[in-house]
RNA sequence: CGGGGCGUAGCUCAGCCUGGUAGAGCGCCAGCUUUGGGAGCUGGAAGCCGGAGGUUCGAAUCCUCUCGCCCCGACCA
């Protein structure tokens, strides 16, 4: 039997009710884009990626490369948002740099040859050589060599957001090792070496207070510095067993105080380098033994999330970035350079973050704080109950995800504890005959029945 | 880049050894019933079996070549 497409009748549309323009950042479920999966791709080997793939975050699009679904995207903006901001208030001025590089940059700093098959290397149709920029040290020495002349413009810190290339041997772990990645990567320029090592620990301070405020506990450890170059090191990483680095540290390393670093100090290098930790490169078992108690020495795995250089003036002497010093004499600046892997941590917070059931957000990252889950879709006082809480969470600016969709009551829980929002605010006809809603917590799945009042005064609303 | 594995419906997979009209569960659509932890029944839609050659009367199945994806290792934010 022959039936009309759907779009000739407009009785056979969904009913969704229009997003109110006070909806702003709130969202219907019904309304939304999230393309659950029931069962594991097979594809995905470890946690973070299975759930981001489960939870409808993203989709491959080939080996390494992903699209950002609408949930994931708001979990990678969150990220973003927490790395610019400290950024910021590290004194980092951001600008925004392209993606595709011209070569000849990189063969002045000899990168190009050096760099070999990882970058990815493109014509334009004059011929010209092109590059998919995997960083940006020559773009940035560029833009700061045509316009800072002088001494007494310095010191300069420029950061920028930006999508990375790096066509890796063998892409894997979701996002966590992609091919295409988000990076944040900052760039200083100093008059000389204090200088530039006071603009080191100052990025050091920013990226731990980063990470903690996506509930991480960082261990920086001592590293190599590898093709950029460079005397001083350290990578950030998150502990987790799925890690690719191997750790070795003083446990005591996580009482480690950025608050209390003066990165201007003359022993900062020395007080931080008081608390062994380093990689399996850097690791020196004797030192280890001699200076860590046994009960402190940790062997552990972790996911790089950050890593911070100084290198001197290995950019800034073959392309040309000379200053004036007091004494009328050319000065070539001492630069570091500064990443952050903004599209890894999203895997990293969920690899250090989730349960069987599914992923747990801290509240600082996650896409929306609340999911607001009326359990009968088809009754009229649930219904009711849940669109004025809905309504007033909307206009307290709570960041909730309502699920208004007409599935069973288990799909929903399941639903809700897979995309791991830190709070549950449940409506059902069981509570409404006492007048009450509950509230769970993801985090420790403690659940509590209060009056709507209660459970919108609890969230912080009003 | 070395070694291994896998490509069949949106997802997870069976069928391949031993060639003979393409299957299951979940999901999706319609209807009815259900409703506090991934509901039930009935009916339905959906696949050039990754691609190209070959063998054969006949290929998802056998052979060759290719492309893609995953895993282990070496390398990297």
């Amino acid at each position: 039997m022959h039936r009309p497409p759907a779009w000739t009748s407009a009785a056979a549309l969904p009913k969704v009710p229009p997003p109110l323009a006070a909806e702003q950042g709130l969202m219907r479920l019904s309304a939304y884009f999230l393309p659950l999966l029931r069962e594991n791709p097979s594809e995905a080997q470890i946690v973070s990626h299975r759930l981001m793939l489960r939870a409808g975050m993203i989709r491959q699009s080939s080996a390494g490369i992903y699209s950002w679904l609408p949930l994931g995207l708001r979990a990678l903006k969150q990220v973003e948002q927490i790395v610019r901001e400290e950024q910021d208030a590290s004194g980092a001025l951001e600008v925004l740099m392209p993606t595709i590089q011209p070569a000849e940059l990189w063969q002045e700093s000899g990168r190009y040859d050096d760099y070999g098959k990882e970058m990815l290397r493109i014509t334009d149709r004059h011929e010209r050589a092109m590059l998919y920029g995997p960083t940006n040290e020559e773009q940035i020495t560029d833009i700061f060599r045509h316009s800072i002349k002088s001494y007494r413009d310095l010191p300069k810190n420029f950061y920028h957001i930006q999508w990375k290339f790096r066509d890796e041997v063998r892409p894997r772990f979701g996002v966590m090792r992609g091919r295409e990645f988000l990076m944040k990567d900052a760039y200083s320029f100093d008059i000389d070496k204090r200088s530039a090592v006071t603009a080191y620990f100052k990025m050091f301070v920013a990226y731990m207070k980063t990470f903690k405020r996506m509930g991480l506990k960082p261990i920086p450890v001592r590293a190599e510095t590898g093709p950029i170059g460079g005397d001083l090191s350290h990578e950030f990483h998150v502990q987790a067993d799925t890690g690719e680095s191997e750790l070795y540290f003083d446990s005591d390393v996580v009482l480690l105080d950025e608050n209390r670093i003066d990165p201007a100090s003359l022993t900062v290098q020395d007080d931080i380098a008081g608390w062994y930790a380093a990689t399996d490169e850097k690791h020196d078992p004797a030192e280890f033994e001699t200076r860590v108690p046994e009960a402190r020495r940790r062997h552990a795995r972790g996911i790089e999330v950050g890593q911070i250089f100084y290198f001197g003036t290995k950019y800034s002497k073959p392309m040309g970035a000379v200053v004036v010093g007091p004494g009328d004499e050319p000065i070539p600046v001492e630069m570091g350079s500064y990443g952050i892997g903004v599209s890894r941590l999203v895997g990293a917070i969920i690899e250090a973050g989730h349960d069987d059931a599914g992923i747990i957000w801290p509240e600082s990252v996650a896409p929306f704080r609340l999911g607001l889950v009326n359990l009968r879709a088809g009754d009229a006082r649930c219904i009711a109950a849940a669109d004025e809480l809905y309504a007033k969470l909307c206009a307290a600016g709570i960041e909730t995800l309502y699920d208004d969709r007409d599935e069973s009551p288990g799909a929903k829980f399941a639903a809700m504890d897979l995309i791991g929002l830190p709070y549950q605010l449940v409506v059902g006809p069981r509570g409404i005959d006492k007048g009450v809603v509950e509230l769970k917590e993801r985090g420790t799945g403690k659940r509590q029945e209060l009056s709507p009042e209660a459970a919108l005064n609890r969230l912080g609303a009003k």
